[in-house]
DNA sequence: CACTTGACCTGTCCGC
DNA sequence: TGCGGACAGGTCAAGT
């Protein structure tokens, strides 16, 4: 999943689920991926989390050890639990009575946790847990102080949120990269955060640009309606995904949601939803990109 | 330097 | 049915 909306997604879900749970244990079979900085694994028991966020596609799980108290102030106490999860990832929470489940589809998202692809499993002392699933292992864990240098550090350099970044901005950042490739850029994350694969390619087919432009050739009614191509694949994504979490796992079967609403990603010889020309795929900088041969021109 | 390729992992699908 | 290769919602390190 790990692109910004199935991360938002899930993030939203967990924040209603987790926040405030006290954590029992924490166990994992995936030493060569989780780091533990400063910390060790009894650090983690009893503490509460107080939120879940997002940072690009890294998910933030804050849990804080102190004892609720009167000043808002943010201890030395307070650690940040960071999830990447890379191309497989799936973050799971069950208890008695829920159940919210986001991610990669792969193995699809209602098949019961733990299974053979579960890496991480967080228990909290209401009886519900926290499943890391990762079937390829790309992912990783880091524990860190929850302080702005720990935190950046180990997410690494990170540009402008894809959905909060102004159109202004958005322009002036392209100006400065004139030689690049438009979709390689798109989905560097220091340029803007959480777009990858799939909503590079969604984004640029509503603008009607082809994937291996250069940002120089752009026209300036390119970037603004590539601007809000973006924005409006990540917020359906968004809207799609946001209304249950379980309609990740109905609505596509082991495809997921996405396939759904894509016009381009994955949508390999269907016909375009604007001119029925047969969708192509092509690679380009080691990616899969996914097109409109006659709506997006390579000039 | 900038840019490209390989590596990290495991699984599925497609063609012969 | 079996086997080989391509491919996968991401990112970093090493090589050129």
């Amino acid at each position: 999943m790990p692109e910004l909306p199935e991360v938002t997604v899930i993030v939203n879900s967990l924040n209603k689920k987790i926040k405030g749970l006290i954590l029992e244990s924490v166990e994992y079979d995936w030493p060569r991926k989780f780091f533990w900085g400063n910390y060790s694994i009894k650090d983690l028991k009893g503490v509460k989390v107080t939120s879940v966020d997002r940072k690009g596609k890294v998910v933030l799980i804050e849990v804080s050890k102190g004892t609720k108290g009167a000043k808002g102030t943010k201890g030395a106490k307070d650690i940040t639990i960071l999830i990447h999860l890379k191309l497989t990832g799936q973050l799971i929470y069950q208890d008695a009575k829920t159940r919210v489940a986001g991610g990669h589809p792969i193995p699809p998202l209602n098949l019961p946790s733990p299974n053979k692809t579960t890496r991480v499993i967080f228990a909290f002392t209401n009886g519900g847990h926290l499943y890391f699933n990762d079937l390829r292992k790309f992912g990783w864990v880091k524990i860190v102080s929850s302080n702005k240098y720990q935190v950046s550090s180990a997410i690494g350099e990170l540009g402008p949120d894809a959905l909060e970044i102004s159109f202004r901005e958005f322009s002036e950042r392209l100006e400065k990269k004139p030689n690049a490739r438009i979709k390689k850029l798109l989905m560097d994350q220091s340029f803007v955060s959480g777009v990858g694969n799939i909503y590079s390619d969604e984004g640029l087919w509503r603008a009607k640009i082809h994937p291996a432009r250069s940002v120089a050739s752009l026209s300036d009614a390119e970037v603004k309606a590539l601007y809000d191509g973006i924005q409006e694949s990540l917020k359906l994504a968004i809207d799609k995904g946001g209304s249950s979490a379980n309609s990740f796992v109905d609505s596509g079967g082991e495809k997921g949601l996405f396939l759904t609403f894509a016009k381009a990603y994955y949508m390999i010889g269907k016909p375009c939803s604007r001119c029925g020309t047969p969708i192509a795929r092509k690679k380009m900088d080691g990616r899969s990109a996914h097109f409109c041969p006659s709506c997006q021109k390579l000039k």
